[in-house]
Parts: C-alpha cells; structure tokens; sequence
DNA sequence: ACTATTTACGTCAACCTGACGTAAATAGTA
DNA sequence: TACTATTTACGTCAGGTTGACGTAAATAGT
C-alpha cells in the first residue's frame, strides 16, 4: 500500500465544544453565529482550529472555551466526547473534530464570547429539532453530547455540576428532571441521594425559602460514582432491539 | 489571536487499533512489533496514518484492522475509544491519534499480519505491567481499553462478542470472570444471563459435554442493553474518593 | 452400577425501588 | 392569632433483584 512517494497526509484538527447548562428548566448548549463561509449565519458549536501544532487538544479545548464564551473555567467539568471525522463533513477540505462536553452551571449570562460571533443558550430540545439547521454536523455532534450527559447522570454524581456551589434537594431534582426530561419523585428522589454516601455534605444552613418548609443546603461530596445507579424511569430508549454485527458505531 | 500570517495548523493524524480477545483464560490485546523509529522494537498498538486525506475514520480503523491482523471483518465489534493528542505524544512531529476498541471472539490464531511486523496476542496483565514498555502513549490508551470492555461487560450484551457463534452460559461466564477477573456464582449468573429478555436465543442443540451434565447452547439475541446491569462484584475500582473540579479528564 | 463432574433450577434473606402516606416547618392571609 | 397552602423531610409497604448456598438432573469415566 505504502509506495516511494506516498506521504503522510497532513489534515486539519479542530476543537469542538458542546457547553450544557440548565437554565430556566431547560437543558440548553450553547451556540454560535458563524461569520464565515460556510454556514455564514448558521448556529454551529463553539471551536476552532488548533492554535498550532503543538498544542494540546485538552488545551485547546479550554482556550476555546475561554475564548469564545468568557465562561468561569474553575467551575465547570469538561471532559473528551469522541472524534468526529466523516471527509465531507467540512466542504471546504479536510477537517476532523474532537468535541468536548462541558457541564456548567446557570452562571450569570456568559453569553456573548470575546472573540468574534454572539454566543447564545439553546435549548437542546430546539437545537435537535427537525426543522433547526445546524452548521456541519453539528445536530449530530449535540445528539451525542445531550446523550452523553444524560447518561452521566445515571451512574456519577456530575449533576451537582449544574447546580450553584450550594444547593437544594430540590435544585438536584430539578436538574435530573430536565436533563431526562422526566419527572422524578421527591421523596423517593431526596431517599436516593441523601442515603448515597459521599454525593452530598450537609452545610447546616438553610435555602431562604418562598413558602413551604426550609430546605437544607448542600455541597457536592467526594463521590464521583453512583453505586447502584439511579436510572432512568422510562428506559425506552434503551432496549433497543437493533443489533450491530459490525458496528463502527452509527 | 489570529494574525494576518496565521495560517490553519496540518497535522498528521493516526488511527490506532486495540483489538481485544479472550484466550486461554485471558484478556489478550493484539500488539505489534514496531520495525521503524521511534520506539523500533517495541510492543505497539496495531495502526497507521491515514491513507489519504480523504479516508474516514471509521474506514481506516477497519482497514488497518484488516491489513494488520488478518482478522475476519464480520464477526467482530469496533467502536471509537477516544481521541489521544498530546503534543509530545509523538518524538518525530505532532500526531494525534483516534483509537478504536475491537472486541473479537478467539479466532484461530490470526496473529502475523499482512502488513509488516509480527503481530501476538499478548495478555493485558503482562502489557499493563509496570516493568513492560510499549511504544508512545500507548500503555494509557490499553488501559483504556481495558476499563472500557470491562464497563461494556455491565451494560450491554457484548460479551458475546468474545464468544464463537454459537457457546454455552458457562462460556459467557468466563467471558466475563476474565474481563473482570473475578470469579462469578455459577447459579446466579445462569439466573440472570437466561432471565434477560434477549440476551440469549437457545438454538436448542446441546455442547457435547467432556463428562458433566450436557449445557444448552445459545446465540447471541436482540437485546444490545442490560437493564438493570449487571454490575461487578467488588466495584473497589469504583467510588474513587477522588474529585475533579475542572476534569478535563486525566 | 458407582462416582465425579457439570449443568440447571430452587430457596431465602437482604437490599433497592416505586408508589404513596404523613408529619414538620415555613409564608401568606383572614 | 389562627388557619391554609406549600414545601420539605421522613415512613410504610409490596414487588423485584441480588448474593449466598442447597440440590436435582444428566453426562463421562471407572
């Protein structure tokens, strides 16, 4: 395969973002305007291209982040989604992805980044559909990461990650209720995380409350896994019956 | 941030393979023998550059599969790991690799492969030992791999994947007691594995027993999901004490 | 036949979950 | 002050799942 004048083709690698937060009891990414051809005017993901060639992609993943949302890097988790490198997936030539997945917390409007286009919250639940456009394969890329996170949700305690530095039972609930878009249980919900050990610290205060008995203030704890899990109600989308003998994931 | 000079970073991008097998009571990962610098002799994941820079991914991971090991394509699972993109990852210039898991049933003896070096099945305790080096970062990235197959192992059906087409419980069971190395209730695993809707199809022949009580024989069933999972008996792995405020996974 | 071995199925207590009842503690209002 | 609506915290109970372990069924070897 390797002839005397084959070289190693050299490509460009970006760095995409996928930002969740939960605002206003929606799960929402955040996106930008792209100024440029192509999709100039379209919503696409926050990235860009490496800075150079030595960065580091985890780098380049939080100068990205910084950049072009201004968001507070300190209270956020950010992890690695996947690489995404179909050969047409940019027109214009070669260009594979790596997407992060951010989780942050509803911060006072970051909105508007430092660089160049307006950045705004989406919800998901619009990002994904049917009639929304996407610059590249950007619909795709947010399918992923709105199912990365609602999976996280099941078996680690990241939900905390959307949630102001202390918090309420009820502000967690509300959290895993609009990720999965179900509704849980209070009190078989306040059963679950307050008999996990480590997910929660008491801080002894009290929520000011509107109305209704004070509830209890509480602080992320050391645990980062859940054991057992806590699943989702309607797994339907789970169980499905398709079945992948090669699979190269879909 | 970007000046008038500035001009998009190329950069040569890998595709590496780690292809999983259960042999002779052990999780084996397939290794090469690298005959180039860097790293020349040492123990490598199977993989290349792209041929072009038109391939996608998920074709040169299946090529690369195909050139390096012999393997059958058909009766395997290939699915994206991550992407690995550290800056000095590589001595000769930046590469950043995407790598893919294969999980294959215990062919007979693919082993030297079409390409190059010699490829071996090695045991993933030998290759993870700390006295053992392999080539570039490739130590983390079998480590991956392993916890990866091992999480799969709890939720999905893709132990079959290890398996030959057709194979009894007790096969599937030591799937899995070597996945995990632990060992497994015999009863309780039957229980669970012919009470999942799914997971098995009984072809209704019998394995010609080496004295012992005949056992049934299965195929692999629709269900691609466990619900509820089947979890690891001493999850010490998990409920790590450790916290990441800002993950960026390590 | 008899034994060792392996598979298949059963029992039981402990635990977890889902469904739902209820008391405790507040804000608002008459 | 008393009453009500609201919200949080905690309890009950049946059903399902798991871990530990007992036992019968079906084979190969002696």
């Amino acid at each position: 395969m390797t002839d005397s004048t084959w070289q190693i083709p050299r490509i460009a690698l970006a760095v995409d973002l996928a930002v969740l937060t939960v605002r206003n009891n929606a799960l929402q990414i955040l996106l930008v305007e792209r100024g440029v051809d192509p999709w100039r005017g379209q919503r696409a993901l926050p990235g860009g291209f490496l800075a150079n060639d030595q960065e580091d992609l985890d780098a380049a993943a939080e100068r990205e982040l910084a950049e072009e949302t201004g968001l507070d890097i300190s209270r956020l988790y950010l992890e690695q989604l996947r690489a995404y490198g179909a050969p047409d997936r940019d027109p214009r030539s070669r260009v594979v992805t790596v997407c992060y997945v951010a989780f942050v917390p509803d911060l006072p409007t970051p909105e508007a980044g430092g660089d160049a286009q307006t950045a705004a919250w989406v919800p998901v639940q619009a990002a994904l559909d049917h009639d929304t456009r996407l610059a590249f394969d950007h619909k795709r890329i947010v399918a992923d990461a709105v199912e990365r996170v609602r999976s996280k949700l099941e078996y680690t305690t990241l939900a905390t990650s959307f949630c102001p530095p202390e918090f309420t039972v009820t502000d967690l609930r509300q959290v895993y209720e609009t990720v999965w878009g179900e509704t849980l249980d209070q009190r078989n919900f306040h059963r679950k995380v307050t008999g996990t050990a480590g997910f929660l610290v008491a801080t002894g205060e009290q929520a000011t409350g509107q109305g209704g008995r004070p509830a209890a203030l509480y602080r992320p704890g050391p645990a980062t896994t859940l054991h057992p899990a806590m699943l989702r109600p309607t797994t339907s989308a789970n169980n499905q019956p398709r079945r992948i003998p090669c699979a190269v994931d879909a």
